[in-house]
DNA sequence: GTCTATATTGTGATAGAC
DNA sequence: GTCTATCACAATATAGAC
C-alpha cells in the first residue's frame, strides 16, 4: 500500500468516524464524508466498497477503543483498591476524550445487533480471571463484602459512562439549563464514583 | 375531532414511534410508518404534515413517558430511604417495560441538541426541593453523609438505566454471549443498586 | 488514484379524484 | 378522510476518461 494511498484511506476513515457518530449508519452521508476532506464520493467506493464496508471499519475502531487498555488493566499485577481506581480514571478519561463515539457503539449495536455484536465478540475479548480472584481474595479476607466481578464492572461503567451519555438531558433536567451547575456536576463526578464504588465494596 | 380521525392519528403516532425508536428521526421512513397500519404516506402528511412534526410528537410522548410519575415520587411525603428505593424501583420499571425509548431519547437528544433540549425543558420539571430538603436533614441529623441531590438522583439514574443501554453490548463482553450468565446479571441488578446507593449515603 | 457523468432507486411532499 | 399518481430531489453505486 502506497503512502499517498494509505493517507486518502485513513482520511476517509476519520472523515467517516466523524459523520457516523453524528448521523448513525442510517442518517449518515457518503457526500458530506467526502466534503469533510475535499474528494469525490467516487474515492469512498474506491477504497470502501459500500458504505456498509465503511461503517463496519469505522465501528471496529470505534469498539477498539473504547475498550483499548480496559483488559491489560484488569490483568495487571496491582492492588484491588488501586486498580479500582484506575479502571475508573481510564473510564472517565475515554468519555470525556472522545464524547459521542460510546454513545454511537452502544446506540448502533441495538440497532443492528445481528451485524455488530459478532463484531464486537471478535474485536473484545476482557479477561477477567485475574480480577475476578482479587475479588475472591479481598473477600475471603473480609476486606470487602462479597461480590459479583461482573456486577462491578456493570457499576463501574454505569457511573462512568451514562453521565457522558446523557450529559445534554441532564443539563436540561437536573441543573434547569444552568451553565454553572451543570459544570459542577461532571467537576466532583470522578471522585464520588470512587467513594460510591469503594463504600458498596467496604460496607 | 372525530373518533375516526383520532383513532388513525393515534395508530399513526404508535407506529411512528416504534420506527423513531427503532432507527432514529434520519433513519425512519415514512413509508414503513404508513405500511405498519396498513395507510398510506398521504395519510401521515394528512394528520402530522410533516416528518419533522411527527417526530416531535413521538420524541414529546417519549420524555414525558421516560419521567412521568418521578416529578410525583419526589415530592412525595415518605421517609428519605423509602423514597431511594421507590426512585430505583421506577426506574427499573421504566427500563424494563419500554425498552429502547431511554435510548431514543438520549440518542436524539444528543444529535439534535438546538432543537430537542427546548422541548425537553418545556417537557419537563423535577421539582426537587423537597427531596434536597430530605437529604439536608438526614445529612445534619449524621444519618447519612452530606451528599448533592443532584449527584444522588445521577447516580441511581446511571446504575439504573446504563444496563439497560447497554444490554446487547453487556452480554457480549461481560458474559462473552453465554444467555444464562447474562440473565443472571440483569435478575440481581435491582437489588445491588440499592445497596450501593444505601452504602455509598451510609459510609 | 482521482475525477466527471450517469444509472437506479428511494424519499419527503403535494395535487386532485372520490 | 382516504386514496392514486406524481414531482423534485437526494442517495448509493457504477462506468469510464485521464
Amino acid at each position: 500500500m502506497s503512502d499517498k494511498m494509505k493517507n486518502t484511506r485513513s482520511e476517509i476513515a476519520h472523515a467517516a468516524r466523524a459523520e457516523f457518530v453524528a448521523h448513525g449508519y442510517e442518517g449518515a452521508r457518503l457526500q458530506k464524508i467526502a466534503d469533510r476532506i475535499g474528494v469525490t464520493k467516487a474515492m469512498i467506493h474506491y477504497y470502501f466498497n459500500t458504505k456498509r464496508e465503511l461503517f463496519e471499519h469505522v465501528f471496529r475502531q470505534s469498539v477498539e477503543e473504547m475498550f483499548s487498555g480496559l483488559a491489560e488493566l484488569l490483568d495487571k499485577n496491582i492492588p484491588l483498591f488501586k486498580k479500582i481506581e484506575q479502571l475508573i480514571s481510564a473510564c472517565h478519561n475515554k468519555a470525556e476524550s472522545d464524547p459521542g463515539v460510546l454513545g454511537f457503539v452502544l446506540t448502533e449495536s441495538n440497532r443492528n445487533a445481528d451485524w455488530l455484536l459478532p463484531v464486537i465478540e471478535e474485536e473484545i475479548t476482557l479477561e477477567k480471571s485475574a480480577f475476578a480472584e482479587q475479588i475472591e481474595e479481598a473477600s475471603a479476607s473480609y476486606t470487602i463484602t462479597s461480590v459479583d466481578p461482573n456486577q462491578l464492572l456493570l457499576n463501574i461503567f454505569s457511573l462512568c459512562y451514562y453521565p457522558s451519555l446523557s450529559a445534554p438531558v441532564n443539563r436540561a433536567v437536573l441543573t434547569d439549563g444552568d451553565d454553572k451547575s451543570g459544570r459542577e456536576l461532571t467537576a466532583g463526578r470522578q471522585g464520588i464514583v470512587l467513594d460510591t464504588i469503594l463504600n458498596w465494596l467496604t460496607a
